[in-house]
RNA sequence: CGGGGCGUGGCGCAGCCUGGUCAGCGCGCGUGUUUUGGGUACACGAGGCCGCCGGUUCGAAUCCGGCCGCCCCGACCA
């Protein structure tokens, strides 16, 4: 993208009402706009964020089995009145009213909607167990939305639902999920470690939540560094094998993990000194196990090959997808802006033609644009040098490519990456296959 | 939902207590000159229903009442 041409309006100075460092900053760097307490516009810049992560997601999910679909945000209170949940889910809610006086609601989670599509087409045990999942906005209204994207009232989130015929296959489908999950964050360049949780209102017995360290996280953690050094990938874990699951799971069940309420020094004093580890983390994403909380009040039934009718046992599998471009900003971030891992960076480089009046420069910054297309941001605006390294900076794209009148005569270029600040003078040709090498 | 605070050009704010050339400042924006590798300088200029409604008053951004919106602390949550 032209920087001329783009909505990324950036901000010199702090908006008031942005209290953490990931809120000031996704303001300031243009990514997203506040309309309504807690409800934010994604601008171009952040809905590039959106979209890389939620695809992370979601590769991480169908590598594990997964089925993507799509369930709507509108949903009947119908369903809902069948789990119990429309009187028991409380002002958080939000209840709608069509022209017909019909009772409608802007969906916080689909328990209900997806077990409903599995009770009208799925009846034999032939045909489970499955997982499905779908990445759509969500609507809580909470009483008090806050820090930005990370606490909004609108949010998009992975969901995923799972269906087994027993326990040890609702277990395996936890299992899984757990996999694709340390995956997912390993993937995003974050240290994620999984603790024992609150069912709270999705409701069952086996529950874990997804912690990632940020120095401003809003929880103190306290975890085994055994969790820094595991390797997750499919060489290691393979998740259709059952003894592959069992050997995770007992990885991410034995070290010592533990949010501030449910620490332990007694126990944590057991874990070797050099392995203690103690922080700030975000919850980025939640599981749960709860059978048939939801199958047995819908009256979704499977028939066993001896005939019988029994309840499926269900798991459903939260990832915040919106809450993550805030908490990896908390992550990573230094006094002059965003610094993006590549992954998830909404340009993998910006092209700052420090002299656009210059003819050698603009032409070296043109055949650099045309060589890194949709993933290079162009800073081609009529601006002073330092406003334009301040807004990379702010920005945080992985790296800069800094095209001054006196290198450019020469066809050279700087190459700035951004964590760490290490520049470098070489070709264009160098710098660009830098770039690809990287990758 | 309890407690507190704030709504004044796009952003950040002053003015309000002590009603009357107070509608102002910085940034941003436009034009020109300047500068040309870290948010440059100067000049000129555009832009505001002072959140909304009502009241008090000769006169309200300023005082009073109601409403709406937003923020912070707490309880709750991906």
């Amino acid at each position: 993208m032209r920087l001329s041409r783009s909505l990324i309006p950036t901000l010199k100075e702090n908006p008031a009402d942005a209290q953490i460092v990931s809120h000031r900053l996704m303001l300031r760097a243009g990514l997203v706009r506040q309309t309504s307490a807690g409800i934010y516009a994604w601008l171009p810049a952040g809905f590039r964020v959106l979209q890389k992560i939620a695809q992370i997601v979601r590769e991480e999910q169908d590598a594990v089995g997964a089925q993507e679909l799509l369930m709507p945000t509108i949903q009947p209170a119908e369903l809902w009145r069948e789990s119990g949940r429309y009187d028991s889910y409380g002002k958080e809610m939000l209840r709608i009213r069509d022209r017909h006086d019909r009772e409608l609601l802007y969906g916080p989670t689909n328990e209900e909607m997806i077990t409903d599509l599995f009770r009208q087409s799925v009846r034999s045990y032939r045909e489970l167990p499955q997982i499905v999942y779908h990445i759509q906005w969500k609507f809580r209204d909470e009483v008090r939305p806050r820090f930005g994207v990370m606490r909004g009232r609108e949010f998009l989130m992975k969901d995923a639902y799972s269906f087994d015929l027993d326990y040890a296959g609702a277990l395996r489908s936890y299992r899984q999920m757990m996999l694709a999950y340390m995956r997912t964050f390993q993937r995003m360049g974050l240290k994620a470690i999984p603790m024992q949780a609150e069912t709270g209102p999705i409701g069952g017995d086996l529950s874990h939540e997804f912690i990632i360290l940020a120095p401003t996280g809003e929880s103190q953690v306290f975890y085994d560094a055994a969790f820094e050094d595991i390797d997750y990938s499919a060489s290691n874990f393979d998740h259709t094998q059952d003894a592959d699951l069992a050997r995770f799971a007992a990885l991410m069940t034995t070290h010592y993990a533990a949010t501030d309420e449910k620490h332990d020094p007694d126990v944590f004093a057991s874990v070797p000194r050099e392995r203690r580890r103690e922080g700030r983390g975000i919850e980025v994403g939640h599981i749960f196990y709860f059978g048939t909380k939801y199958s047995k009040p819908m009256n979704f039934t499977i028939a066993m090959p001896d005939g019988k009718l029994i309840h499926p046992e269900m798991g459903s599998y939260g990832i915040g997808v919106s809450r993550l471009v805030g908490a990896i900003i908390e992550a990573s971030h230094d006094d002059h802006g965003i610094i993006w891992p590549d992954v998830v960076a909404p340009f993998k480089a910006a092209i700052l033609n420090l002299k656009p009046e210059d003819a050698a420069c603009t032409e070296l910054c043109e055949k650099c644009y045309a060589a890194l297309g949709n993933e290079a941001l162009y800073d081609d605006r009529l601006e002073r040098p330092g406003v334009k390294f301040a807004d990379a900076d702010l920005m945080g794209h992985p790296w800069q490519i800094i095209v001054g009148p006196r290198a450019a005569a020469q066809g050279m270029v700087e190459l700035k990456r951004r964590a760490g600040g290490e520049r470098h003078e070489l070709s264009l040709q160098s710098a660009l296959e830098k770039l690809a090498a990287h990758a």
